[in-house]
DNA sequence: TTAATAACTGACTGGTCAGTAATTTAGTAA
DNA sequence: TTACTAAATTACTGACCAGTCAGTTATTAA
C-alpha cells in the first residue's frame, strides 16, 4: 500500500549482532534483565525474535555479549597516559578522570555500570569477569596514578584503596544515577562548574602542600 | 515423625507483614524485583504464598510497601542536629554523614538504595515518591549544613548541588556496591582508616582557609 | 531466467509463576 | 468438649514468554 513503507526483510548479516546488542543494552538498562522481553529487543533492532536466535544462543548469552563487548579496550589509551604524563601527576589524574567521563560515564557505556550493579547477583560469573577485566584494572590504573603523585611528593600518602574510591565514586555514581533516576531528576546534565569544582575539591584533598597563597 | 520439627501453621497475624517485607527486601536486592518469586519470599518468611496474599494485594504492592516502610523517619534525628550544631559546621557535616552510614548505608536500609536504582525505570511512581520523600529531603539537609558553613566563613562558596554530590556520593556508592558486588569483592568491610581519610579529604576541599601549619 | 542457498519470519509449545479459591487447622470462648 | 472464627495452606488456573521450527523471501551463481 504505502509506497514509503520501511523496507522489510533486509539481509544484513554483518550489522545484526551489533544492532541487537545495542537494543538489548538499552532495554536491559531501562527495565532490567528479567523484565526485558526478547520480542522487544528484536523489535527495537528492527528484526523478529527468530533472527535474534540466529546470532545469540540464549537470553543469557545475549547479556554476556552485551557486557563483554562493552568492555572495549579503552584501557590502552588510558594506560598510555600513565607513561606520557609521569611528570605531572595532577594533570595525569585529571585527564584520566575526565577521559573516563567523556568516553564512558557520559556515553551508553555508562549504562553498563548501572546494569552490572543491578544484575551482578543473578550473573555471578559475568560479574566476576567484569570485575576482573574492567573494575580491578581500572582501579589499579587510578591507584598507580595516585602512587606516582605520592612518590613525587605531590600527593599526601594515604590508604590507596580509600583514596581511589573517594576520587572515582562521585563520577561513577553520576553515571549510574543518570541511567536510573532520569525519570525523576529533571534534565540530568552537569553544570559547567561541575568539573572545575570536582577537581578543585579532589586536589585540595590530595595535595601534600597547602595551596600557596603566593605571598613573595 | 521428627519431634524437633519446626512448628508449622503458627498464627502470628501481627508479625507477618514485617517479616514478609524483610524477606522481600532481601530477595529484591539479591535478585531484582522481576526475578524474585513470591513463593520464595513466602518461604523465606516461613509462610506459604497464600499467606502473603492475606497481607499484600499484589507483587507491586509488596514492592511499594518495602520501599515506603524503609523510609522511616530517621530525618527527625538528622534535622535536629542542624539546630544543635549550628556553631560547628564541620562537626555538623561529619556527624550527619557518619550518622547516615551508621543508620542507613551500613544496614539493610542501604540495600533500598541499590534496589531503587535498579528498579526506578519499572516503578516510576514509586521512584518519584522515594525521590521526593527521601532523596530531595536528604540532599536539602546536606545542602543546608554546607550553606551554614559558608555563611560562617568556614567553607568556601561553591555550587551547592555539586558539593553535596561530591561529599555524599562516595558513601552512597559504597552502600550500593556492598549490596551488589559482594560476590566478587571479597569481605567488603571498610578499613579503620576509611572515615578519617574520607573526612580529611572532604574538609580539605571544603575549608575556606588553608590548613594551619601551626607556626607561632 | 532459474536454481540454490542463506537470512529472516512468526505461529507455536512447554514451562513458569502471579494470583485465586477451596480446604485445613490453630486458637478461643462457651 | 464443642463450636466458631480467622489464619494459614495447598492445589489450581490462566497469562506470559523463552526458545523452536517449518515456511518465506532476498541474494547470488549458473
Amino acid at each position: 500500500m504505502s509506497p514509503l513503507e520501511v523496507v522489510r526483510r533486509q539481509r544484513r548479516k554483518e550489522a545484526r549482532p551489533a544492532e541487537l546488542a545495542a537494543a538489548a543494552l538499552s532495554l536491559f538498562i531501562e527495565k532490567g534483565f528479567a523484565a526485558t522481553r526478547l520480542d522487544e529487543v528484536a523489535a527495537r533492532a528492527g528484526v523478529s525474535k527468530g533472527t535474534l536466535y540466529l546470532y545469540f544462543d540464549s537470553k543469557d548469552a545475549l547479556f554476556k555479549a552485551v557486557i563483554e563487548e562493552g568492555v572495549v579496550p579503552l584501557f590502552e589509551e588510558f594506560e598510555a597516559k600513565l607513561e606520557t604524563l609521569r611528570d605531572d601527576p595532577e594533570r595525569l589524574l585529571r585527564e584520566i578522570l575526565q577521559g573516563w567521563w567523556d568516553k564512558v560515564g557520559s556515553t551508553d557505556l555508562g549504562g553498563i555500570c548501572k546494569l552490572m550493579i543491578s544484575e551482578a547477583g543473578n550473573f555471578p560469573e559475568v560479574a566476576r569477569y567484569h570485575h576482573d577485566a574492567v573494575i580491578v584494572r581500572w582501579m589499579a590504573l587510578l591507584g598507580r596514578a595516585y602512587a606516582i603523585g605520592v612518590e613525587r611528593g605531590v600527593f599526601r600518602d594515604m590508604d590507596v584503596e580509600t583514596v581511589r574510591q573517594l576520587v572515582f565514586f562521585p563520577l561513577l555514581m553520576q553515571a549510574v544515577w543518570k541511567n536510573s533516576m532520569s525519570c525523576c531528576d529533571e534534565t540530568r546534565s552537569l553544570p559547567d562548574s561541575y568539573f572545575p569544582t570536582y577537581f578543585e575539591m579532589i586536589f585540595r584533598g590530595l595535595r601534600a602542600a597547602p595551596v600557596q597563597e603566593s605571598r613573595p
